[in-house]
DNA sequence: GCCAACGTTGGC
DNA sequence: GCCAACGTTGGC
């Protein structure tokens, strides 16, 4: 079992849109570090949601791997936003997995209390804030869900 | 709205 | 293959 974080803006795709949703496409992911880890994600993965670009940026919540990798068809939309050439059905360059709500988090914890956190020191989270797919220890998922209990 | 970090693009 | 220019992310 491996542990990830995705980030969402609250403001496109919330916890409280994949609550009700149930479960979404994760797609329009269009970096190769943040592809690569979404194609290592095995089913049943367990998968933190942080919101950014929200007040508070933060940890809100939790969602699993209900689907492996397979290719983003966004991708090959011509008209569609995150339309990219390079990626042909023949050889596609991008890939979704599908999420499935797990639950949503009491309290948000927040960027600063993660940063506060000693345990937390190395998470991807702090020492690469752009990447929008990364992997999570063990242990550090351990203390989010604690955290996410007080 | 600003700006730091950093990934990507493209000229050479 | 280097690197400057540019675009995007995301915290503040």
């Amino acid at each position: 079992m491996n542990y990830w974080l995705i980030k969402s803006e609250p403001e496109v795709f919330s916890i409280d849109d994949l609550k009700v949703q149930k479960r979404t496409h994760w797609d329009g992911v269009r970096n190769y570090a943040a592809r690569n880890h979404l194609k290592s994600m095995a089913l049943g993965d367990e998968v933190l949601f942080y919101h950014s670009n929200a007040e508070p940026p933060g940890v809100v919540g939790m969602a699993k791997v209900c689907k492996t990798a397979y290719p983003d068809p966004t991708a090959f939309d011509a008209k569609h936003h995150h339309y990219d050439p390079k990626s042909k059905p023949s050889s596609p360059a991008w890939f979704m997995v599908d999420m499935a709500f797990v639950k949503k988090f009491k309290r948000v914890i927040g960027l600063p209390q993660i940063k506060a956190e000693p345990s937390l020191k190395n998470m991807v989270l702090l020492r690469i804030g752009r990447l929008s797919v990364q992997p999570v220890s063990s242990a550090e998922f351990k203390v989010i869900c604690q955290l996410a209990q007080q």
